[in-house]
DNA sequence: GGTTTAATGCTACTTAAGTAGTTTTACCTC
DNA sequence: GAGGTAAAACTACTTAAGTAGCATTAAACC
C-alpha cells in the first residue's frame, strides 16, 4: 500500500559522497558489474557524480519521483511492484539487492513505465541523474552490453513468473518459490526468509489467506516447519513433487 | 503442441542470398532498426553473412535447433511460446512479425533459455550464426544499444502480461487484448484477427472453452460481433468498462 | 508486566476458471 | 452437392482461488 504507515519518500536522506578512492561510492562503483574494469581515474570521475541516498525501512516511492535518476543499491532490499488500484492488491516484480540497479527501462527510452518501490528495511543506494548515465552510455559503449545482460536476466525472471502463474496452482508456485530461495545446507530460506505471508503472496501473485492456507497444508504433510517469519524444509522430495503439481 | 500436424523443422528451406545491394537480404538488413544508418559497404558485408529461411505454415521448432543462430523476420507471424508438459497447455509470449528478431537472450549469455517457436503461416526470415552476430556486437557497439531497446520492450510486454494475469479476470484480459489490437477506424482487430479461440486463449493464459464462453457473453451484451475467426467491436465504451473488471 | 499492534491461523462461503463431452456450424475438397 | 474436418457453441460439473470475518499468538513498546 502507498503510503503504508505514514512513511513516504520525503523521509529519505541524500548525501554528497565524501572521500575519493576509498569512499563507499568509489567502492560500490568499482565493484559493480557495470563499471568493473574501468580505468581508475574514470571510476573516480564516475563516482564523483553519484550521491548517496538512505531510505528508512518502508519508504515508498513511485517512478514519477525517480524518473530522472538512476540508482545502484548498496545495501538492503528494495521491492519493485505494481498495484491494482481497484483492490489494492500488490504484485512484486523484483526484490532488488546489493549491486542491482533501477530503473534501467527509463534509461533506454522515455516511455512512462509506471512502477512502485518500497524499501523492506533501511536501504542505502547511490544515485545519479538519468542524463548523466545516458552520457556515459554514449562515452563507454561497454555499458550498453552490460545493461543488456542485466535486462535480459530481468526478462527471464518475469517470464518465469508468467509461466508459473499460467501453468501452476498456488501450492506449486509456493513450492517453486521456496526451492528457488532454498539454502540446501541449512534447509532454510535465504533472502525471503523473514517475509510475511502477505509479502510471499505478492511474490507469487496471490493473497495472504491463500498462502497461509497452503503453508498449513505443507506443515500438516510434513513438508515444512514454519515459525514466525521463518520457513524450514523438512521433506525436500515431497516439496519437489509439489512444485510440479504433484 | 509439438509437432501439431506432422510438420516439423526439417521442412524449412534454407537458401543462400542472391544479389548484392538490391536483394531481399540487403533490403531487410538496411531497413532493420538494428543496422539502420550503417555504411553501405558494411551493410553489404553484413547482408552477405545472412541466409534466407522459409518455414512453411505451422512449422515447429525449439531453441535446441536454433541455439546457434540469430534470426530476423521478413514476413509472416512467428509464435514464441512455452508448453506445460503435464497438460499440454501453451502460453504465447510473443507473436513476432516483420523486422523483429530472435533469440536475443541466447546472444547475450549462454544460459539455456528453453522456448518454442511455431510459424502461424509461411514465415520468411534471415538467419546468421550467433557467433557472427556476437562478432558484430563487438565491432559495432551501437548494436548493443539497439538490442537493449528491443529487450526492454519485450520486458515491458511480459510485465504487462504478468500484471494482467495477476490483477484481472478472463473477461478483462480478453477485453484488454482486443483493445490492444484494435484498429479504431475499422473497429476490427489487426494482427490477431484471424486467430482461433485456442490461440487467443494462449495469448491471455487461458483455455479455448473459457475464451469462447466469454466471447458469447460479449456477444449477448452487444459488445462484439463475432464471425468465424473475425472479431468486430460494436460497443467500445462497454468494452473499456470490461477491461477494468467493470 | 501489561497493553498495543501485527502476523498468523482458522472457518465458512462465493464464484469463476477449468474440464469433459456433445452438438452445431462453417468451410474446404473432391 | 456430398462428405469430411476443424472451429465454435453449448451444457453440466468440479474444484480451488479469493474473500470476509474472527480467533489466536507472538512481538514490540511503554
Amino acid at each position: 500500500m502507498l503510503p503504508p504507515a505514514g512513511l513516504s519518500f520525503s523521509n529519505c536522506v541524500i548525501m554528497k559522497l565524501k572521500g575519493g578512492a576509498n569512499g563507499i561510492g568509489y567502492n560500490t562503483i568499482s565493484n559493480n558489474i557495470l563499471f568493473k574494469d574501468f580505468d581508475q581515474n574514470i571510476l573516480s570521475d564516475i563516482a564523483s557524480n553519484f550521491v548517496e541516498e538512505t531510505w528508512p525501512a518502508h519508504t515508498c516511492s513511485n517512478c514519477s519521483n525517480l524518473k530522472y535518476k538512476f540508482h545502484i543499491i548498496i545495501s538492503g532490499r528494495l521491492k519493485v511492484f505494481q498495484i491494482d488500484k481497484e483492490t489494492g492488491r500488490e504484485f512484486t516484480l523484483f526484490l532488488l539487492i546489493q549491486n542491482q540497479f533501477f530503473d534501467v527501462i527509463s534509461l533506454v527510452d522515455n516511455c512512462n513505465h509506471k512502477i512502485y518501490y518500497e524499501s523492506l528495511e533501511e536501504v542505502k543506494m547511490l544515485s545519479t541523474p538519468t542524463i548523466t548515465m545516458r552520457k556515459w552510455l554514449k562515452m563507454y559503449p561497454r555499458l550498453n552490453e552490460r545493461l543488456l545482460t542485466y535486462v535480459s536476466q530481468q526478462l527471464l525472471s518475469v517470464e518465469d513468473y508468467a509461466v508459473n502463474h499460467t501453468f501452476f496452482d498456488i501450492p506449486a508456485r509456493l513450492a517453486r518459490l521456496i526451492l528457488k530461495n532454498l539454502n540446501h545446507k541449512s534447509q532454510k530460506l535465504e533472502y525471503i526468509n523473514d517475509l510475511s505471508n502477505e509479502e510471499i503472496a505478492n511474490l507469487i501473485g496471490s493473497t495472504r489467506a491463500v498462502v497461509n492456507r497452503h503453508f498449513q497444508d505443507f506443515k500438516k504433510e510434513g513438508i515444512l516447519k514454519i515459525g514466525r517469519k521463518e520457513v524450514e524444509v523438512i521433506n525436500l522430495p515431497l516439496l519437489l513433487k509439489k512444485a510440479t503439481n504433484q
